[in-house]
RNA sequence: GGAGGGAUGGCAGAGCGGACGAAUGCGCGGCUCUUGAAAAGCCGUGGGACUCCGGUCCCCGUGGGUUCGAAUCCCACUCCCUCCGCCA
C-alpha cells in the first residue's frame, strides 16, 4: 500500500509518480475525499465514544453512593448516546472499507530513475551477456542443430512429456522425468547451495491464507491469475516471495537483526488467465513451475545493496549456467503493481528463438511490509519503521530447463549440460536418448 | 475426526462486570550509591489512529452479541497443549 499520509502531506507528487503508471489523479483525489470524509466520521464517533465512557463511569459512581435513581437517569442518557455511537461507528466502518478498497489496488510509486514507457516495448536493456564475453570471445551464433525447441528435443530423448502432463493436469503443467527430472533437481540443489553463505534456506507452505496473498499485492487485484481452493480458503502460491514476505508478518524486528535474507524453493502456480494463446507451446509458460528465490527485509538504508546482490546473485546463475542473457530495466508501463523498481533477466533460447524471462529483481519499498506491517525499531531509538522488501527469482527452472537442452544440443541429438552439473551428471554432462 | 484444557504487555503470570492499558516478578533503559563492577534503592519501559498538540479513541487470540459500562458474561471461529482415532 501507498502511504496515506504521504497522499495527505504531498498529494501532488503522489498524482504525478502514479500518472508515470497511467493511474489519473482522479484516482488519487477520490483517495483524498474518503479519507476526509473517514476523519471527520471518526472524530464524530470518538467524541460519542468518550461521552458514553464518561457516563458510564458516572453510574458507577452513583450506584456505589447509593444514589440508584441517579444513576438509573445516566444510564437512560448514555444508551441515548450510546446508539447515537453505534450509528456513527457503522459511517466509520463503511468509509475505512472503501478506503481501504481503494488504497489495496493502488499500485506502488514508481523509483526515480525507472525508465517512463508504456508496456514491455519501452522497456530498456541495461546489458548483455555471453559466455567468453569478457574475454572477447564474440556474441554466439546458434548453429542449425540447436535451432530445435526444446519440446521436441524434450520429447525425442524422453525427458520431458508434455502429453502426459496433460492428461494428468490439463495443459501447461509439465511432466519430466529421466535425466530431464534430474536436471531440476540439480539446478535446485546448486542454487541453494550458492545462497547458503547468507541466505537463510526456508521451505515455506505451498498453500497459504489469503491475508498472505494480499500481503504481497497479489490480492485482491489479481485474484484470476491465482488458484483458489474455495473450501479451505486457501490460494496456490504464485512465488514463494508470498510466504517469505509474510513469515514476519506484524512483527517488530531489531535493526541489529537485518537485513534479513532468505532463500527458499518453490512450486509455483500461475493461471496465466490474461495469457490465453500466447506462448503455449512447451515450457514458454506453463501453470505449475519450480523456482528458487531470493528474499530480503531490509532498512530502506541497506535496501540499494541487497537489491544490487540478489541481481548479482541471479546473474552469476547464469553465468555458470553458461547462459546468454540481458538485463532488462522494466519501464513505468510494465513495472509490477507492488513494485518501485524491476530489473529482468531475460535468456535467449535459441530453438524457440525467444528471450525468456527467467528471472524478475524487485525492490518494493515500504508498500508491502505496509500491508504485512512488518517494521523494525531503530537502534537510535524511536518509533518502529517500516522495513522495505526484496526479492528476485535465481532461477525460475522451468524456462532454464528450456535454454539450457536448446544450447547445449549436439548434432547428434543429445544435449551436453555445463560443468557445473557435474556432480549430478557426472564429468561431461550429457543427456543422452534412452 | 472425537474428548478435554488453554490464548492477557519482551517473557512469566494475576485479574473473572465499574477509575484496568491492566497487579506482581523477570528482562530492558536511565539515575543514585561505588575507584570500578556487583548488590541495593529510585524512576522509566507495548502498539496504533485522530488531534484545535490540551488531549480523545482503539487494541487483553479473531469476529459478533449482551450491558449504562466487558480483559471479565454469551455465541462463532482460529491457533496452541493433552488424550483417543486415522494417516505419509
Amino acid at each position: 500500500m501507498i502511504d496515506l499520509h504521504l497522499v495527505r502531506d504531498d498529494p501532488r507528487r503522489v498524482k504525478a509518480a502514479l500518472a508515470r503508471r497511467g493511474i489519473p489523479p482522479e484516482e488519487v483525489d477520490a483517495i483524498t475525499r474518503l479519507d476526509g470524509m473517514h476523519r471527520a466520521a471518526l472524530k464524530r464517533q470518538e467524541t460519542l465514544r468518550a461521552q458514553v465512557k464518561r457516563l458510564s463511569r458516572e453510574v458507577g459512581g452513583k450506584r456505589h453512593a447509593g444514589d440508584a435513581e441517579g444513576a438509573a437517569a445516566l444510564a437512560d442518557e448514555s444508551r441515548r448516546v450510546g446508539e447515537e455511537e453505534r450509528e456513527a461507528a457503522q459511517e466509520v466502518d463503511r468509509l475505512a472499507g472503501d478506503l481501504r478498497d481503494l488504497l489495496l489496488v493502488m499500485p506502488n510509486l514508481p523509483a526515480e530513475d525507472v525508465p517512463d514507457g508504456a508496456g514491455p516495448e519501452d522497456n530498456v536493456i541495461l546489458r548483455h551477456w555471453w559466455p567468453g564475453r569478457e574475454g572477447g570471445t564474440p556474441e554466439p551464433v546458434p548453429g542449425e542443430h540447436q535451432r530445435v525447441p526444446h519440446w521436441d528435443v524434450g520429447s525425442r530423448l524422453g525427458i520431458l512429456d508434455m502429453p502426459r502432463g496433460a492428461r494428468l493436469a490439463g495443459s501447461m503443467f509439465p511432466l519430466y522425468r529421466g535425466d530431464g527430472a534430474r536436471l531440476l533437481r540439480a539446478l535446485t540443489s546448486l542454487a541453494l547451495s550458492r545462497h547458503a553463505d547468507a541466505y537463510e534456506e526456508i521451505r515455506p507452505p505451498t498453500l497459504v491464507l489469503t491475508e498472505t496473498m494480499v500481503s504481497t499485492g497479489h490480492l485482491p487485484k489479481f485474484a484470476d491469475e491465482a488458484y483458489h481452493i474455495e473450501r479451505d480458503g486457501l490460494w496456490a502460491i504464485p512465488t514463494a516471495e508470498v510466504p517469505l514476505t509474510s513469515m514476519h508478518r506484524g512483527e517488530i524486528l531489531e535493526e541489529a537483526d537485518l537485513p534479513v535474507r532468505l532463500t527458499a524453493v518453490s512450486q509455483c502456480f500461475r493461471r496465466e488467465a490474461g495469457a490465453a494463446g500466447r506462448d503455449t507451446r512447451g515450457l514458454l509458460r506453463v501453470h505449475e513451475f519450480e523456482k528458487v528465490e531470493l528474499f530480503a527485509y531490509a532498512t530502506p538504508a541497506q535496501a540499494r545493496a541487497l537489491h544490487a546482490d540478489i541481481l548479482a546473485r541471479a546473474e552469476g546463475l547464469l553465468r555458470d549456467l553458461a547462459l546468454p542473457y540481458r538485463v532488462v530495466d522494466l519501464c513505468t508501463g510494465d513495472l509490477g503493481t507492488s513494485s518501485a523498481r524491476t530489473f529482468d533477466l531475460e535468456v535467449y533460447a535459441p530453438g524457440s528463438d525467444r528471450w525468456l524471462e527467467v528471472s524478475s529483481v524487485s525492490w518494493f519499498g515500504d508498500y508491502q511490509a505496509r500491508r504485512a506491517n512488518v517494521r523494525f525499531r531503530p537502534a537510535a531509538g524511536g518509533p518502529p519503521v517500516l522495513v522495505h522488501t526484496l526479492n528476485g527469482s535465481a532461477l525460475a527452472w522451468s524456462r532454464v530447463w528450456a535454454a539450457l537442452v536448446e544450447w547445449g544440443r549436439q548434432p547428434d541429438g543429445s544435449v551436453r549440460l555445463p560443468d557445473v552439473l557435474s556432480p549430478w551428471f557426472g564429468p561431461e554432462p550429457t543427456i543422452r536418448p534412452r
